[in-house]
DNA sequence: ACAAAAGTGTTAGACCTACACCCATGG
DNA sequence: CCATGGGTGTAGGTCTAACACTTTTGT
């Protein structure tokens, strides 16, 4: 009952950043261990009286630099007992949503560096890291449909554009624009600010913030947004 | 880097049965261990070379006597470090449907006693295992909204009402009964037989099976499920 | 005046909700 | 014939899908 175990616990972040209309991933390069010089997620062993989610947003810090406030469980991959060639070892995964204008990024520890990647550009990764990315991509796909997304992606003040092109970097489809706007728009989430967005060509648009007790209030209750491509 | 750890890995399961038009839980009294007498989730250490969910089907079958089809990964509980005081202990709380008249209960290792609750009356649990019940209960909740639910819980011939039973039970309210035949219906995944259900009073109700097929598939491409209580 | 991006409304169809009576059987 | 639970349809409202032109700005 009290023997011993040889597993050990490690946690992993699928961090997701949005900038200049796309989606990205946040990758270390490892300096260390058995897949040195291979890219993988941000992640590390759980150190003894750390909770899970303490661990994550330390070896967050540590290997990129980058600190998230929104973080939430993902899956925990321990079915395969041979995915670390060191040994048994379950790794708790985390998906993280970020905004990159906010961080420069900052290799510490075990870390050579870190990356931004853009989701059809990702390297070869370590151990099963892709199994884990590609459950963090899902989850976050399907979040779109029961939770408002944006909040700690997007910058404080905002086109309406940015929110548009990022439901659709997410879905990789395209979507209405009308539809989309009445849908989020009737949600009440969004104040619509009298700024004016500065671009380079075309027609400015007008800024918009979220809600946040709104939004926070959605998150809790769920909502249901379903649109088709266009 | 290759520092021991001082953290254990356990697993536990909420498992869901139904009978007699209501949904159960399966408890066990501990035989050993800090909470000696208390009931709990099912579950124990993960031995080494064992994966987690290898071990949580085996902890069921000593425990209990159960064997389930269906088994999902609900969450790890391991924020809180105090949250088994033998010593810091994350648990990976695994989610099980079972038909209880499969199976007749029988403690083997560490429990005494295995039984089902219903979810009206479950006693004072062991550790922090109300919260994971209480996941699980949500889990159940929010898979009737986006996944086919019945199959694994029911027998395989059943009249209609155990279906709009068992949905009730799990909601805690009651569902229109002809609107929720339609939706149902219009899933296509139920087959009618030509028998008839003998009960006891009452006029007899047709027999249904699930058509496996579609329902796998409808498990795997996700379904919208909404209704209101009546 | 042209290029680029923002902004805007209506209609048809699908889906959800509300709601109450008759039917088949056993006792 | 009564009690018990099974079986059935329709109309109103809401939500979604499809669809293209005009506006504002910079060059």
């Amino acid at each position: 009952m009290e023997q011993n175990q040889n597993i050990r616990i490690a946690v992993d972040a699928v961090v997701f950043g949005y900038k200049e209309k796309q989606i990205y991933i946040l990758l270390i390069k490892q300096k260390f261990g058995p897949f040195q010089g291979k890219w993988a997620l941000p992640g590390g062993f759980v150190k003894d009286g750390e909770g899970l989610q303490d661990a994550v947003l330390r070896e967050l810090k540590e290997e990129t630099g980058v600190r998230t406030n929104y973080l939430e469980q993902l899956y925990t991959f321990g079915d395969q007992v041979n995915r670390d060639p060191r040994g048994q070892v379950i790794s708790v995964a985390h998906l993280g949503l970020v905004n990159p204008s906010k961080f420069t990024l900052e290799a510490d520890t075990d870390a050579e560096t870190a990356q931004w990647f853009l989701l059809d550009d990702i390297p070869e990764l370590a151990y099963d890291h892709l199994d884990i990315l590609n459950t963090g991509i899902r989850r976050l796909q399907s979040k779109l449909h029961y939770q408002p997304v944006g909040f700690d992606l997007l910058d404080k003040e905002f086109p309406f554009s940015d929110l548009e092109a990022l439901y659709q970097s997410i879905l990789q489809k395209k979507i209405d624009r009308r539809n989309f706007r009445k849908k989020i728009l009737s949600f009440g989430i969004l104040h619509e600010t009298d700024k004016i967005h500065q671009t380079g060509s075309g027609r400015p648009g007008k800024l918009f913030t979220f809600n946040e007790t709104k939004y926070k209030e959605l998150v809790e209750q769920g909502i249901h947004f379903e649109i088709k491509f266009a």
